[in-house]
DNA sequence: TAGTGGTCTAGACCACTGG
DNA sequence: CAGTGGTCTAGACCACTAA
């Protein structure tokens, strides 16, 4: 078959697809008829029809099994955007060049609520370190209360972190690999205690990053609260549609 | 070629050749051999090269043009992290039932520090609108003004607009994309004006977020700035290791 | 014009699922 | 067991690039 149109005919297949499944021709929870019956609804090679399908994997809106089938899973998603993200070093956003400095490291049983609020099973000890973000000479950035999963209690790591995220110097020393990121932003009245060591005044708005690091059996390995005094750090986010498969 | 091994051919190839870019074998910058030196190196036939290839450009190593060849952009990005989201509304986290009821709406002239904030040519005159979201009964979560660009002023909005964002009424009724959304996030002292709307304490600290809608080129169509109290509001995400291509 | 990657065909064998 | 999707081969023509 010759390609004499602008569009791959596995686009067009697949934009096919999306408008049949979108007019209820295949409803949700049904399964699409077979490679092989496509190829001969669409006169296509397998290869073609392949292309086409992997297009409505990747948007979300069927879901294949060897044995089984493709099974619709619910119409086209509105939009897929995406976080311009490269690596989680991009979590840290501080311009400048700022480093962490350790002022306090103990273990502690975790209980109650605090032991929720980290992710961590009731009567583990943690370790739990206390630090300050600065830029060269100027007040602090941000206060850190960091919990590092009763494995991970032997880290090595100086008073002085430097810039290197504390996850990635768990990723080298132990070769656990963080799997996922949940982040919790807030706004708080920062408590007397961290407001001296912000040098600045008790009950003044901050901004709170709470981020626990989950390994991928889903567990807790390091969990952070970052409080920012509101005038000395924002965060920032791009989101760009999702280009993929150029639907 | 039987297929005895566990992975699958063109994953071990894809990683081969991770491994060699990553030893300087290519240095970035340099083509890589051509589809069909690939081929006879490895013994494989064209297809799962271009598979293997294809995990290389998904992960950004290289890129790919007709008539030049295969480019080495750069070694593996350590971790590609995506947010968990599905779409534009996932930005708007309101876990209950809320809806947002216009409290003023006027055209403005915008120039100086508010258009370069706004993201507009200065004199070009925008709707601003006032809105408050709340959840049956309770005090307002939200303030907003919300900033439309000229093309859009004729938007129909009743003042009790409910649950959908402005920006996909924008796309009903003009067919205009939402391309990019900047996001940014402070902690404020809510100021006096808000916070009688708020029902809540002049200086409380406040949650703000801000948000640019920029279409395909470039321009803001939509800008938003959204001031919580601190109590009724925060703003979560996950971030995931992105298994795309299973390397 | 020669060579690249992009698209496409017509086959094949495999692991896995379900009856 | 028959049928599914996953992998893989050996071809082919095309649009595009660079010399």
């Amino acid at each position: 078959m010759p390609q004499l149109r602008q569009q791959p005919r596995y686009l067009q297949l697949a934009q096919t697809l999306i408008n049949e499944i979108e007019d209820g021709r295949y409803p949700i929870g049904t399964l699409l008829p077979t490679e092989f019956e496509l190829c001969d609804q669409f006169g296509a090679s397998r290869f073609t029809v392949r292309e086409a399908i992997k297009r409505l994997v990747q948007s979300g809106m069927v879901s294949r099994q060897a044995g089984v089938g493709t099974r619709v899973l619910g119409l086209s998603r509105p939009a897929a955007y995406r976080q311009v993200m490269e690596g989680l070093s991009d979590l840290q956003q501080y311009t400048n060049e700022t480093s962490l400095t350790i002022i306090a490291r103990e273990t502690i049983a975790l209980d109650g609520p605090l032991s929720e609020q980290v992710g961590a099973t009731s009567g583990q000890t943690w370790l739990h370190l206390m630090a300050l973000r600065r830029a060269a000479g100027t007040s602090p950035i941000s206060f850190s209360d960091i919990y590092l999963h009763p494995a991970f209690r032997s880290l090595k790591l100086d008073d002085d972190v430097g810039d290197v995220p504390i996850f990635s110097r768990i990723e080298e020393q132990f070769g656990e690999r963080v799997a996922e990121v949940r982040q919790h932003i807030e706004a708080v009245a920062i408590p007397a205690p961290i407001a001296r060591l912000l040098e600045t005044k008790t009950g003044a708005p901050g901004l709170r990053l709470t981020r626990q690091y989950l390994n991928a059996r889903g567990e807790v390995v390091e969990m952070a609260i970052n409080t920012h005094p509101a005038d000395r750090y924002s965060y920032s986010q791009t989101f760009r549609r999702d280009p993929v498969s150029g639907l």
